[in-house]
DNA sequence: CATTCGTGAAGACGAAT
DNA sequence: ATTCGATTTCACGAATG
């Protein structure tokens, strides 16, 4: 809006948004994806390209310089699903000047100046509380289309209520946030869903979800604290039915391990995972990588990789 | 026959630019 | 914010017992 009008009130605009289709698809009932650039909508399972003819959400009009938006514009901006009211409600302007341009009273003034207040205070609100039942919409939606537990939806609602508390939703999607604060519940709830399962559900691409967790991760100082491999040996061993010979074998090839610096980098379970399988064949109590592996969720191949360098660990301490 | 081992492709994660 | 490097996982086939 250009300045010298002096109009004390204006509407607000607000960019259309791009927008994914509640629709499921007829074949496999998969939902649907909108592809703006090549205004096609297709199932994201199998690729059905459902209709071609895309309605053009944008502005009807566009203007390229001071001259066309001139002749061009309409009164009010585009509207928008994106607000409450559509875009459509009243915004009082901060020029302290009537609708001619001529200043206003001293009095005039700071009955604006609480107008203005007031009106912040309302619209703000508002918008925060939307912002908050949209967003836990979706954390619901994802994590029943996930099968994930009530107590993973309760964690991710409450990670997303702090990101909103701590201001860091700040150039970062509604979408975007609640799918990472699931992501981040699932992990926290010790039923996680991997960052590509989560996108299959979710709006928004991967690679946003990934940033906003990292950044709220970060922020919030919610890191899942990497545990000490220890602590899985004792409950590995107890699942796998073998004795405590295997448990305290495997402690020491953990030691070994870490005194060789085997552990840098490496995750903890996958090391509890290999310390218990080679224990497990030192004590001639020989179980199959298959079964530790099934019964610690980490693959053969790293029990593999894994268990051959904690061996040789073992065999220079010795 | 079951188990183990090795490999390349792909994904996830952290660090650096 | 993108890019890069190390690690893990998956899928497969070969080797071993």
């Amino acid at each position: 809006m250009d300045g010298r009008s002096g109009t004390t009130v204006r509407r607000t605009q607000e960019s259309t948004e791009r927008e994914t289709s509640e629709f499921t698809c007829p074949e496999c009932t998969a939902p649907l994806q909108q592809d703006e650039t090549h205004g096609e909508t297709t199932c994201i399972e199998c690729g059905l390209v459902v209709t071609e003819d895309e309605i053009d959400r944008g502005p009807e009009w566009r203007c390229f310089n001071a001259a066309e938006k001139e002749d061009r514009s309409r009164v009010g901006g585009p509207t928008t699903k994106r607000l409450h009211d559509d875009g459509l409600s009243t915004v009082i302007d901060w020029q302290n000047s009537d609708a001619h341009g001529n200043a206003l009273s001293s009095k005039k003034r700071q009955q604006m100046q609480r107008l203005r207040t007031w009106d912040e205070r309302f619209r703000s609100k508002d918008a925060q509380e939307r912002n908050l039942k949209h967003a836990l919409g979706e954390v619901d939606r994802m994590a029943s289309a996930l099968g994930l537990p009530e107590a993973v939806r309760e964690t991710a609602s409450v990670v997303y209520r702090q990101a909103l508390d701590a201001d860091l939703l700040r150039g970062r999607s509604i979408e975007g946030v609640a799918s990472a604060s699931l992501y981040a519940g699932a992990r926290q709830m010790g039923t996680p869903r991997s960052l590509s399962e989560v996108t299959t559900v979710s709006r928004v691409e991967k690679l946003r979800i990934q940033r906003a967790y990292s950044y709220i991760a970060q922020e919030l100082g919610l890191g899942v604290e990497l545990a000490d491999p220890h602590t899985y040996v004792t409950r590995f061993v107890s699942d796998l039915d073998v004795t405590h010979e295997v448990e305290q074998i495997g402690h020491e090839l953990l030691d070994a391990g870490n005194a060789q610096n085997v552990h840098s980098g490496k995750s903890p379970v996958g090391l509890a995972a290999a310390a218990v399988y080679a224990a497990s064949r030192l004590a001639n109590q020989r179980v199959t990588q298959e079964t530790v592996a099934a019964t610690t969720d980490v693959s053969m191949v790293t029990i593999r990789n894994r268990y051959q360098e904690l061996l040789t660990a073992y065999e220079i301490a010795e």
